[in-house]
DNA sequence: GATGAATGAGTATTCATTCAT
DNA sequence: CATGAATGAATACTCATTCAT
């Protein structure tokens, strides 16, 4: 970011934009996001939006960056407490629903379509670590192993679970029963010793 | 396409643009691919390109039917006959993949970034439906439930499978014996009643 | 149009555009008219072209109406009066010399051989009704005959006026003075009874 | 040209090309003349076409003389004998409606869109003056003056009749009984004393 | 000679970015 | 500071012309 936002308005303004970005990635893509239809959306000027980011990249930053903490939010208050897979493995799944369920493809436009400077989805990245660490912390609740050997199995879980998501997003299935039914069996099955 | 190439020569041709093109595609995405630089890379003008293919558009298409196409063929040789569940999953999962392991990311480029005309990823596509016929074929054979049902799993397990071999593509671990073990239980505990 | 042009900057970048338009359409056709040549000659970026003008038809339908209201506000200005129709036909000859001496190839150029959407020349199109109405009320003063052979006539004369200014424009004889008084007989000749 | 074609396959290939050339101006016009377009519509190869004309310019001046030596042809058959100017009119008006007839609008196209090496429609090439010649020898018989009054008188005739032809021709009015009727009364008020 | 596949300069249009107002 | 008009490099696609077969 060029600078820091102090004011409300310039907060304001920021948010706004990474708001009109969102919603134009998550309906139609990275080909179709461009600098000023996100100013247009946002109800801003072009240079208002270039005062704040120096270029569409770390614009495109600031929105996945917002995303994935939000993701980051909602893992970090699962708890396996003392409940069974099958307890769990509900929760998860209601979770990770939940919160693809208002920008359903927004997810994989950001990780596999946007194109990053420091690259969120490589393994070292701050979030990717995080990320998949809450997912170890799950399956090392109900499962044996090294600690690498658990890293592979939270990395496994959580790509099973994304690959679901974002296929049934895809299909317009976030919602269907019968899908939650079987992601949760998934989960359990892959959970259970 | 314009024409069918008839001389060697041609089909050469058409064979090395749809060679560069996938390269292109499945290294720096949908984003970055341009009839110029295809036309580049497979060694040939951007005119003897737009012979064969009336656009863009038809270009892409015809990567993803041979990319789609290989996929189908390898899912049609798949058997369960009388194996075992755990048997059966190191097939699948060794089939699974060969496949991606030429071109790793092409497949969600192909799905997800590049546009369509006929929509392949359409639940109504033929390959779409042929695709997850072999899933629902290979779960019937473990699990007990209703057609739909049992398509359902189908999908289930595909996605999954889907997600885990482009999320370690991307890490660059498709040839890992940690993921592919852990991609294997995590298939044979879900077919298992 | 795409956006109204309200500062005066934009309005004379628009002006410009449509002058170098013309004068490139009137020089040398509609073949050697491009979007690159047009910007250069007005002196402005393609970008801004087309800030303006959504492509390059509505941009040769600009100077198209702009050139036919021209037309068609000399034509409303013609009285027949109580004159003699030597008096008259002078005058009309007059004014439509006047009209093409401007641009003296321009005319042929944008009816005949530049694309349209709204047809202009197509008998239907608003100006075509116009500009023929001239002519008939002017024919309808010194003939007699039904509507429908009045318009005839108009449209003769108009057709035979159009004609000879257009083949004199490309001889480079718009301003000879044998021309202009054997045209003014020509239509003295016919107006008479 | 570039070489004579002195077999009759040769020449029936020319023929064949001139006549493609000339449908496909008369029906679309210059902008849709494109060579590969030409050679299909001729049933001959690209190749073959350029063994005979070095370019597309020189196969529109082809296109160009053969028209207009039919014009002319029709043109040299007019007499004056001793007839009024009435029943002159009539037949001058039937010669150029029958010479236009078949592809209305290929006159003004190949006269004002297609471009020219040796300009045809300059007042000093040979057509334009053998052209004018017949029009200023029919016009010598009705009317009184100088040479270069005669020729001037000749100029505004063929080029009113031009015009009205062509706008009838764009109209579909060609075949018109109301058209053929006043353009020959122009034509005789204009030859009569 | 005939063929038609191959070439690549040329043209319409978009969009990230700048800068005068 | 905010604005949005202006810029021009980049990109899809066409078509006159050549030349290997």
């Amino acid at each position: 970011m060029r600078k820091e936002p102090r004011q409300a308005r310039s907060r304001a303004m920021v948010e706004a934009v990474v708001e009109a970005g969102t919603r134009i990635l998550g309906k139609e893509g990275w080909t179709a996001l461009n600098t000023n239809k996100i100013a247009d959306v946002a109800g801003v000027s072009v240079g208002s939006l270039y005062q704040y980011f120096p270029d569409k990249l770390s614009l495109v930053d600031a929105i996945r960056r917002r995303h994935l903490d939000d993701c980051i939010a909602r893992m970090r208050e699962l708890e396996t407490d003392g409940r069974s897979a099958a307890d769990f493995a509900r929760e998860l799944v209601s979770t990770v629903i939940a919160a693809h369920s208002v920008h359903p493809t927004l997810h994989p436009v950001l990780l596999d379509e946007a194109p990053t400077t420091e690259r969120f989805r490589d393994p070292t990245s701050a979030f990717e670590i995080e990320y998949l660490s809450h997912f170890s912390r799950v399956v090392a609740a109900y499962r044996q192993g090294s600690a690498a050997e658990i890293e592979t199995m939270g990395q496994i879980l959580s790509d099973a679970i994304d690959g679901i998501i974002h296929n049934a997003a895809r299909r317009g299935a976030l919602g269907s029963e019968a899908v939650r039914g079987e992601l949760t069996r998934l989960v359990r099955r892959y959970l259970e010793e």
